[in-house]
DNA sequence: CATACGTGGCC
DNA sequence: TGGCCAAGTAT
């Protein structure tokens, strides 16, 4: 085992610094600051889909300094359309930590990286080897598909703990950057989930299940897919919309929405209805069905109401955290 | 331990 | 087309 994963380790970092993504915007300047970043927009999202919203970020967060004083609405705008906005709320949130008990500087201990909130044990350990040079293991998709085809064991049968025992042992201590940037580049292009291409690969020669990979997922029973409706009424003058805050503990957690058409009803006769339309937009657990209606004011109406909302002025929607079917229904107003 | 959480791309 | 997958975490 030990001979193995030296031979691993060793040629993961070989094969990073002679065909790795050198030219990824957080690899290209590093401090922690942008490696944790870089990280949370990269849990669960493809690096492709990435890249525009780092970009843009670090554009208009360039720092620790410079994220400290953003509010969580600006963090969310920034976010638009990325998904999984828990994300973004968590990094204001850790924000506000670094700012209140680490002088806006990063910390550097595990124990206390951990404890930030959308941090767990795989981005923690990506940040302590990545940033801070420091060899911890890390534990994505990746690195469960790399391993255990390595090592031909069936994933489905590997328990998370045995996993992390398999990353631990496989680390590199000598350069755990290059190591864990090349495992993870080799199981984006290399060692894809199907299709691998095994004669590049650097590991080919020790490879358990060389030429002869398919797929180790089980069939996992999937439930059907349950069926949201939400009724929205979206209301428009001529430079402004009205937008309520969606305060509620569920999807698209404080993004901006157009309000619930139940709960605006009593001032809809104010209101002229221009469009109607329905809004299909697929999530992995969920159908939404949103029954969208467009209405036309005159003027800024108030609103009796105990939600948060706002009359938002349609050439600063962009500071505005809003999810994709509604940033897309606003652009085509 | 199963489920919620977004979106885009692939076959 | 619909299901699966992608640098996971929180509950």
């Amino acid at each position: 085992m030990n001979k193995r994963s030296q031979f691993f380790s060793q040629q993961v970092v070989q094969w990073y610094l002679d065909h790795g993504r050198h030219d990824l915007p957080w690899r290209k300047k590093v401090t922690p600051y942008r490696i944790w970043i870089s990280e949370i927009m990269l849990q669960q999202t493809q690096v492709k889909t990435v890249v525009p919203y780092f970009k843009n970020f670090i554009k208009k967060f360039p720092s620790q300094k410079r994220l400290a004083g953003a509010s969580e609405d600006q963090v969310l705008a920034a976010w638009s359309g990325l998904g999984f906005y828990r994300r973004a709320r968590n990094i204001f949130a850790t924000k506000e930590i670094i700012k209140n008990n680490y002088g806006n500087k990063f910390p550097n201990q595990f124990q206390q990286i951990i404890e930030l909130p959308g941090i767990g044990k795989s981005t923690a350990g990506a940040i302590m080897s990545l940033a801070y040079l420091d060899p911890h293991p890390i534990l994505d998709g990746n690195v469960k598909r790399v391993i255990s085809r390595f090592l031909k064991k069936e994933l489905d049968l590997l328990k998370e703990a045995e996993l992390w025992k398999l990353s631990q042992e496989m680390l590199s201590r000598d350069d755990c950057f290059s190591y864990t940037q090349g495992i993870m580049d080799l199981g984006a292009t290399i060692c894809t989930p199907s299709n691998p291409s095994c004669d590049e690969c650097p590991v080919n020669s020790e490879c358990l299940s060389a030429f002869k990979v398919r797929s180790i997922k089980k069939n996992k029973t999937v439930s059907a897919k349950k069926v949201i409706v939400m009724n929205l009424s979206l209301i428009q003058t001529e430079k402004s919309l009205l937008l309520v805050k969606n305060e509620t503990d569920s999807i698209w957690r404080n993004l901006w929405l157009p309000f619930d058409s139940g709960s605006i009803k009593n001032y809809i006769k104010n209101f002229k209805l221009t469009t109607k339309e329905k809004i299909k937009h697929e999530l992995t657990h969920r159908r939404l069905e949103i029954n969208l209606k467009t209405y036309s004011s005159l003027k800024e109406q108030e609103i009796e109401t105990n939600q948060t909302y706002k009359w938002i002025k349609k050439d600063r929607i962009e500071e505005y955290g809003l999810p994709k079917p509604i940033s897309k229904v606003i652009k085509e107003l």
